[in-house]
DNA sequence: AAGACCTTGACATGCTTGTGGTAAGGTTGG
DNA sequence: CCAACCTTACCACAAGCATGTCAAGGTCTT
């Protein structure tokens, strides 16, 4: 039942053992600790470290990024308030024919 | 049809100009332009403008974010990418006694 | 033609991110 | 008990973000 500790779990991730403390106290990756204070890293948090490193090595992506992802799943209301924000993007993506309406009352 | 000029619409949205601009080289609001290369402001880019400046405020959201947000909505691939990593986040949510299988395998 | 706008481009600045160190001290296993 | 880990707490620092301001020049309205 004892996960790997920091040293171990950096090694088996890539990610330095300073990284690791950096991203828990991001509240990204959030091992376990054992009873004198030692992080413990199961298999469900190194699954998290390789695909966390997935997405930044493929995508570009920032771990604030990452962090705001996590935000969206967890807050409908920022999730609402986004969509709202998309929609527009979207409409500002259509055509210029598509636009004589709002045209017409900006005129 | 002519919209309003930047001037006019960051009166109106509560952004200073140069934010506007900012913003376009963002690629966040993006008007259209007049022929002579004003930047033209139209009842979309308003309503963009103003929900941007509610995201910041009331979900304290960074710029970044929302270009994220943007591009989870325009990319499948980073957007299935992202979704793996957030089931490991929904399971470390979950109770003690639910990672008994894991705790045997690491053990 | 003048004044008030606009354009781009540059420089500055304060804050945050991501990352590395180092120091002082606790834990563990042989 | 000693070496090799671990802990927290700092300092540093490059890069990027969010803003402001200023300069040199174009446009528009009266």
């Amino acid at each position: 039942m004892k996960g790997l500790n920091v040293g171990e779990a950096a090694a088996q991730t890539g990610w330095s053992p300073r990284m690791l403390r950096y991203l828990e106290g991001a509240g990204l990756v959030v091992p376990d600790r054992s009873r004198s204070g030692y992080r413990q890293y199961g298999l469900l948090e190194l699954n998290q470290l390789r695909s966390l490193r997935a997405l930044r090595e493929r995508f570009g992506v920032e771990l604030t990024d990452v962090a705001f992802a996590a935000r969206l799943d967890r807050e409908p209301a920022l999730r609402a308030a986004v969509e709202t924000w998309l929609a527009g993007t979207r409409l500002s993506a259509l055509d210029w024919e598509q636009r004589k309406h709002e045209r017409l009352l900006v005129a």
